[in-house]
DNA sequence: TCTTGATCTAAAGTTAGCTTTAGATCTTAA
DNA sequence: TTAAGATCTAAAGCTAACTTTAGATCAAGA
């Protein structure tokens, strides 16, 4: 186990462009790891940082923090994340981004083909929110373009 | 104008899978229209359903209800929306979506060469979040994936 | 007409994700 | 050694987006 560098909260706060309060947060959060000093102040490894970033990156992608916590399991606590950890996280979540866009492109087409030149099937209008974990924020299924246009 | 089909709040709220509190308060807050009955229950006319489906979507995009409200001023309040109506504000909308798949496929790629292979340039592993209306959900711009990889 | 279910309002409650505050303690450079 | 700045904790505050509650009224069929 190489000894890692060990930085301050006001250092992973300033890479990251978040407050020092958001760092302090995520860590009561168990979102990412740290020791104390003797003093009590949190220290952090390097590391962090990029879990940071993921962090910030996965929110952008519809996911809450509980999730990412489930997420960021793949990453190991105690050493610093070799290539393997962060090709194991990237993996997985790549099948989401690869999701996501599925998604989206279909969200395109839908609206292009529902919206665009007012269909009139009810069948070829209707999209489901298929419970997506991501997706949907804890809103349950909704229907979505489930109506005839009266036009 | 042609006279539209009325509906009650509960008619609303089942087509569109929602609970009809949320309809309530979609109205309150001046996103869909309605009208009331002389005993004062709301009514809509019929095309409320794809304006609340179209909210779902946004939402789901990663708009606040105040852009929502922005882009639904396309639509006209006081006659159905026609073809030309839905058009204007599927093309829009439609550029986002282009700006949010690119902005996915930009991640995928960063992901891939940045930490699936654990570059080592600063320069090539930054990636900002450019105060995206649609990504930075009031969070101000913070960096992402902004560290040399310890490894 | 009566009764049942739908709807109403206003206000309070809820959850997620943070920030702010207050007052105390750490750390560090001079 | 001391002053300044960084950090600490616990608790409260905040915003968005809803839901829940309570008590009243509306609407519609038997």
């Amino acid at each position: 186990m190489a000894p890692e560098p060990l930085v301050g909260i006001g250092f992973i706060a300033k890479r990251t462009g978040n407050a020092v309060s958001l760092i302090r947060y995520y860590a009561n959060q168990n979102l990412i790891p740290s020791i104390r000093t003797d003093g009590g102040n949190r220290v952090f490894p390097r590391s962090v940082i990029r879990r940071v970033s993921f962090i910030l990156i996965a929110q952008n992608m519809g996911y809450a923090l509980d999730d990412i916590r489930q997420l960021l399991s793949a990453l190991p606590d105690n050493r610093t994340p070799n290539k393997a950890d962060w090709a194991r996280l990237s993996k997985v979540f790549n099948i989401h981004i690869e999701q996501k866009i599925t998604e989206i492109n279909l969200l395109k087409s839908s609206l292009a083909g529902c919206i665009g030149c007012g269909c009139l099937s009810l069948q070829r209008c209707r999209l489901y929110n298929k419970e997506d974990k991501i997706a949907s924020k804890g809103n349950g299924a909704r229907y979505l373009l489930g109506d005839i246009p009266t036009l």
